[in-house]
DNA sequence: CCATTAAATGACCGAAGGGTCAGTTATGGA
DNA sequence: TCCATAACTGACCCTTCGGTCATTTAATGG
């Protein structure tokens, strides 16, 4: 039995980076309650004793691991909206595809739902994943409907309510698939589509038919 | 020290409903981890055994706990819709109208919150939540939606992704109070009102002004 | 009024899991 | 090459909590 290599490295750098993913992924998996640190510490490679060795807590883990999914290059797509001259009319079905491509891939939703789940217990975690991601989204589909409220093209309202309704179809559709599976789960794309025509266009047939 | 008043009273009946409630609070504050057998008991006046005497285990307490709020009224207000003769353009406001109110006194966001959080660890309460509660709700949408394409008052278009389109923003709006508290949280009343004539008449403004 | 029953209790058990620590071993520098 | 350091481990501790059981006591009815 030549056991040269060794029963384990050192590798300062690169430990936390990956107890945080394996945090993530258990704790997306099971909530922090049923997350047990032993199997974070399994799929990270490492004993379990070695966790304290980078993060104090069972609960600083999980805000460590909270943190790293925050709003990758939210700011980066609001900028790109903002300098568009496209119309409302194309821009807003543009926005509601791409949500509905981020929502199915379903990471994101994950880990929404995890905050859900967690923000009675970690209420500092809600506020955080809400000023860094909800709001963020909601302010940018907000300034877009008040640019286009100030050319004319839409009508006057509260544009934050306005920013509900473009974007809750998708996010209930998206909970719906995380929360109940895909069984009877509406298909994003397709929700997608049809509601931005709904929203542009409005249910009631009008007696001048698009 | 006259000790006449009995340590405790034999009160089979009434029992269960009482350790529902209790668990019931518990488990909406706590999550389903979290909540403690200990203070559910407390919380019904009794103890911690006396658990036992109605229920098999935690789980089957959280089940039945969560079995009471299901769908009290809702086959009724289903009939009820179903009955009315008035156009879609009255209906479905008055529909967004109640179920704002539904959502805005909180308790039913808790709960739902609650099947949000332990719908991993528990598949067939989502399940049963899903069947009982959210499908009924899609259905009685989807159902009106139908009948008012039928009479030529909507557009062509998947019922069941309308009923998204027209419950979506209510639910986000209702799950942002439960999750992020009133801060930033959106009216629900001014919500549906609002929504409810984008919903109508659209997000643009045609031609053709109302 | 007492005997019987079963509702209710308090003290206990055992498993699970977060957290700790003395000791082991990889590694970089002298 | 070897020493000092600190990254890492395995075994352990201890609290919490779901669940059980022998015992107590409120009620029932003969």
């Amino acid at each position: 039995m030549a056991d040269d290599a060794p029963r384990w490295r050192r590798r300062k750098t690169d430990r936390p980076g990956e107890i945080l993913d394996a945090a993530l992924s258990v704790f997306a998996e099971k909530g922090y309650a049923a997350a047990k640190l032993t199997e974070i510490a399994h799929r990270a490679g490492v004993s379990k004793a070695a966790l304290y060795l980078y993060f104090e807590t069972k609960e600083d883990l999980f805000r460590a691991a909270a943190r790293t999914l925050v709003a990758p290059n939210l700011t980066e797509m609001a900028g790109a909206l903002e300098a568009s001259e496209a119309p409302f009319a194309d821009l807003a079905p543009a926005l509601l595809a791409g949500a509905a491509a981020v929502l199915a891939d379903g990471r994101t939703v994950t880990i929404a739902r995890m905050v859900i789940a967690e923000s009675r217990n970690f209420p500092d975690l809600a506020r955080i994943w809400r000023e860094d991601v909800v709001e963020q989204v909601l302010a940018i589909v907000t300034r877009l409907v008040v640019r286009a409220q100030d050319a004319g093209e839409v009508r006057a309202g509260d544009p934050r309510l306005y920013a509900f309704s473009l974007m809750g179809p998708l996010v209930m559709g998206g909970l719906f698939h995380a929360v109940f599976g895909e069984e009877g789960a509406p298909d994003l794309e397709a929700l997608a589509a049809q509601h931005a025509r709904t929203a542009m266009n409005g249910l009631l047939i009008t007696p001048q038919e698009s």
